[in-house]
RNA sequence: UGGCCGAUGGUGUAAUGGUAACACAGGACAUUUUGGUUGUCUUAUUCAGGGUUCGAGUCCUUGUCGGCCAACCA
């Protein structure tokens, strides 16, 4: 079946209800045109990454386009550090946008916009301080009260709207606001903020402005100017949307429509910007694009590929009901995207010494092992076998539980496209640890040319002592003890996992010396690593992306 | 106590008045020179009550539960 056809029998989602609805109504003659408007104040994280998928993936199915526009009306926040982050991870997850558009670009018609309100009488100058316009404002269940400026006349809304533009009036001292009803039920249309002062210097319009609109009042107006078809965002936006209808209404412009989805949750992490921001601020993680964080540039630091987080997205769906999605469903689609395309390298992570008793003293042997089992074309590589191997110290139990299919005194297991051993001697030191194994190989058993006949159950990786390559290695666990931080008592940095990084230094088969950063592999039988952008040629260090499925370990832990 | 949004397996998402489906997670078996991969099987009377209908997860109604809304943030 073609990808084409399983797209088509797939089930729409009820965004994709709409727009189809709508072209089939010829609204808007068919045309379909999204946007994506982060605000570059913080990185993307995995919940921008749900929205991209949705906003281009709508526009791609339906043969339109989706601009990106930075919601860049807060000067004090913003930055271009963040511009740039945002354009790479929008790229690198595969999308590319038709124009590249800032509501900055917007100042001076949005300030139009505002003045031909305040001529229909539909915006005024209030002096009230801030402390003021919230007491008024009333509550969810009483209404607000009119501002005492509320009625003044159009001339001189005019001119103090001007004058506060001039920069002639203090910030704080003044606001501009839609005169829409403070009896409303919803909170939103209690005369809503339009514009604020603030001299503060903009990433792009730098002094040129003192006067900056507020979300309500440049947001909708984007839309609008860019002729956006379908402006999508999430859910908590639903109280905003009369009044996004009312200012469009109002100005008489190009009629955009809101709709909302619900966010992604993810369990072990939190999704607020703010939250994030205070994690790398307060150094709980090295930055934004710590491994460890949810942000696409950790991810992408970790190892996951734009292929596994598109494939997420697609699968969670997009519906209105509020979700927690649980995290291996992330990892299921990155070990089905690695199991793929990583090679495989044979890496021990925490070695014990097996000395193989009938191999000569400063022999090599050329073992060859496949690359990818999954894709045979991509061939195998050379494996030096000699007297003195590590295997993973886990990889070896002297009173083993039943069903134990690896290395115990009296025990045979395959060494990984090598040969059969047979464990003969524990060697152990004055605290009873086992220090060395000594084992012997089947010579008639290697791989590809095994004659010997037996039947062994375990398969280990192994790397040889004497050649193997010392790497850094970091093991991620989750950044929180708990599912969900954000609905727990208390501050959310409580239920940090203190244990999420664990730095190690593994012992690597020789292939893996000179390895490039970003490249993935599959550590035989431990998981997906990613080798860092920390790498140099004679110091590799990886990443764990994810662990492999250990169904052993499941049952061991039962 | 106001307004708005929502409620389908453990988790998500479908079913558009006509046999509750798919994925993940869990369980069982098989395959496997990765306890990986792969394959097969398996896990729900749809929040509750009432109503409309030959027929309701779907429509109506009442209730319950959850979420959002009173930043000169977006």
């Amino acid at each position: 079946m073609t990808t084409e056809e399983k797209k088509e029998e797939k089930a729409l989602n009820f965004i994709e209800e709409i727009v189809e609805e709508d072209i089939r109504a010829g609204k808007h003659a068919g045309r379909v045109l999204t946007r994506f408007p982060p605000e570059p104040n913080g990185y993307l994280h995995i919940g921008h990454a749900k929205s991209i998928c949705l906003n281009f993936g709508l526009a791609n199915r339906y043969g339109g386009g989706t601009n990106l526009r930075f919601d860049d009306t807060n000067p004090v926040t913003e930055d271009t550090e963040y511009v740039e982050s945002i354009k790479y991870d929008v790229r690198w997850l595969g999308f590319n946008w038709v124009n590249e558009l800032y509501a900055s670009d917007y100042f001076e018609q949005l300030y139009a916009f505002a003045v031909d309100l305040i001529k229909k009488g539909l915006a005024y100058v209030d002096d009230s301080t801030a402390e003021e316009i919230a007491a008024l404002k009333g509550t969810p269940t009483e209404p607000g009260t009119n501002s005492p400026y509320r009625n003044r006349s159009v001339e001189e809304n005019l001119d103090l709207f001007e004058r506060m533009r001039r920069g002639e009036f203090a910030e704080g001292s003044r606001v501009l606001r839609a005169k829409v009803d403070m009896a409303s039920p919803n909170m939103h249309l209690r005369d809503p903020l339009m514009y604020r002062i603030k001299f503060a210097h903009h990433h792009r319009t730098g002094d040129a402005w003192c006067i900056y609109p507020m979300y309500d009042f440049a947001h909708g107006q984007s839309d609008s100017i860019e002729t956006i078809t379908h402006s999508i965002c999430t859910l908590e936006f639903i109280p905003h949307r009369p009044l996004y209808d009312w200012f469009i209404e109002k100005l008489d412009i190009f009629p955009s429509r809101q709709y909302e989805f619900a966010r992604l949750n993810l369990t072990y992490t939190v999704m607020s910007k703010r939250k994030l921001l205070q994690l790398v601020n307060e150094k709980h993680v090295s930055g934004w694009n710590d491994p460890r964080m949810p942000t696409i540039s950790g991810m992408r630091r970790r190892g996951y590929t734009p292929e596994s987080i598109r494939n997420f997205c697609d699968r969670i769906g997009v519906a209105k009901r509020e979700n927690l999605i649980d995290v291996g469903l992330l990892e299921f689609f990155v070990r089905e995207d690695l199991n793929k395309k990583a090679q495989r390298r044979m890496v021990v992570l925490d070695p014990l010494k097996v000395v193989i008793t009938n191999f000569p003293e400063g022999q090599t042997e050329v073992c060859y092992s496949e690359n990818n089992p999954e894709e045979p074309a991509t061939g195998s590589r050379e494996v030096p076998f000699t007297r003195e191997l590590y295997i993973e110290r886990e990889d070896f139990m002297e009173n083993p539980p039943k069903k134990y299919f690896r290395l115990a005194p009296g025990q045979q297991v395959r060494l990984k496209s090598a040969y059969i051993i047979t464990c003969d001697e524990v060697l152990k030191d004055a605290n009873g640890d086992v220090t060395e194994v000594h084992c012997s190989y089947v010579e008639n058993s290697k791989s590809g040319q095994d004659t010997s006949g037996i039947n062994v159950k375990g398969t280990l990786h192994w790397v040889s002592a004497t050649q193997a390559v010392p790497v850094e290695i970091r093991l991620y666990d989750r950044l929180f003890k708990v599912e969900d931080p954000s609905s727990e008592e208390g501050d959310f940095k409580t239920y940090i996992n203190s244990d999420s990084l664990e730095v190690i230094t593994g012992y690597a088969e020789p292939a893996l010396q000179g390895t490039e950063p970003d490249e993935s592999f599959q550590f035989l039988r431990k998981g997906y690593f990613c080798a860092d952008i920390d790498s140099s040629p004679d110091k590799p260090v990886f990443n764990r992306t994810v662990t492999l499925r250990d169904t052993w370990a499941k049952n061991a832990a039962k």
